[in-house]
DNA sequence: TAATTTAATTAGGTAATCCGAAAGTTATAG
DNA sequence: CTATAACTTTCGGATTACCTAATTAAATTA
């Protein structure tokens, strides 16, 4: 066994895709999403910034430049590792987030370019998701909440920020996948439930799920 | 992150390889073999013992019931991701171990076995050694190391023993891989080189390596 | 059998990553 | 501007898997 970075790694991922909804990432909202104590992070996090990966101000945690590029090269193998579970084993896009987890730590730089090379350079994961570039590009496009949608707005479906397997089988079983169709019909007042059109049918989801969905 | 199983998973690996040449397993080929002191390797056996994986006589290691179904499960993903990374990624039989050694902790059961019937169940890794079955049956066949032929003799080549990239390129240029048929010509005196001829043409290899090749 | 060699264990230690309790900071609100 | 709440860090401790050096045990050989 060579060094673990797969704990690193762990971390400036978590940093990486807190950031996209808060920035500086501060200590606890981190030790909650990874699932531990505050007082571990912050010294793993005083860690990560001995070794230059990431900026520890006092006001929270940003990743630096070479953090950043692991992070996203990270994210690029467990997108590229969902991708390679669905596309060529035959795995529903509901079963392959965990074991995606536990890929990413794992493949060799040679085997996720053979993957991407295998899969024709996807540039999704099967939730919707960009995967970044070899060389850690990655297209962030501005996108709407299907909550967002007002009565008879329509929106292709981009993206699913879900990992849920349970709720990923119930959104595949009504067809509310990636580049699908979804018109808004009706918007419940305080907060209630959205109606909405898929290929034909109807059916009321709730707020939190919509705001999961990202149409474009 | 759950439990880490993996050390002890590489531990009951080793083991179960060990066995097959020498059959209680010493300490110090143990650690040997897995690149550790004896110490760690004596103690981390005490531990394995008392989680009932191993028997610890005194006079060397062996694997419970228990400890071989987990080696066998652990040589099954080995060799099942050797596949995948042959047949579906297009990966080199000399490219495969590293990475196969790494996904052989990280696979689920699920993932095994999808691999599997993605690749029509497939009998052995890329190297010719035996599948061990779901339930840990495996097919262990008396075979002849290609070192053993007398001049004259032929044989098919149905497993090669290395894990050495530079040796298995090297016997891939040659065509000595498995399924292909050789016939010895010449046995040098004093240990030296035999002659072979592999799909008309003539080759010398050293001793060592003949005796990796495994034929039928 | 005694001496030597080889193998295994004990003892003491390190590094990484986690924890809870308590103390110290910084913000927010009254 | 102070009191409380929220956040962060310090502290001491635990665990796992490894190490080296030294000791003990077992097996060989003289």
């Amino acid at each position: 066994m060579v060094e673990d970075t797969s704990r690193i790694e762990e971390y400036l991922e978590s940093i990486y895709k807190l950031q996209q909804l808060q920035h500086p990432v501060s200590i606890s909202k981190l030790a909650e999403y990874l699932k531990l104590s505050p007082p571990s992070v912050s010294e793993m996090v005083k860690k990560l910034a001995n070794k230059g990966l990431v900026y520890y101000s006092g006001r929270g945690v940003c990743l630096t430049k070479q953090g950043s590029m692991i992070a996203k090269k990270v994210i690029r193998r467990h997108r590229l590792s969902e991708r390679m579970l669905t596309d060529l084993l035959g795995f529903k896009w509901d079963e392959v987030h965990e074991v995606a987890c536990k890929l990413e730590h794992v493949l060799s730089t040679e085997m996720e370019e053979r993957i991407a090379e295998s899969l024709g350079h996807p540039k999704t994961c099967p939730h919707g998701h960009p995967i970044p570039d070899k060389d850690g590009s990655i297209v962030k496009e501005k996108l709407r909440s299907l909550s967002e949608l007002k009565p008879s707005e329509k929106g292709i479906i981009v993206s699913v920020y879900e990992e849920d397997p349970k709720m990923l089988q119930y959104l595949a079983s009504l067809g509310l996948l990636p580049n699908v169709c979804v018109k808004v019909e009706e918007v419940a007042p305080f907060n209630g439930p959205i109606m909405v059109r898929v290929s034909g049918s109807r059916y009321a989801i709730g707020r939190e799920i919509a705001s999961k969905i990202k149409v474009r």
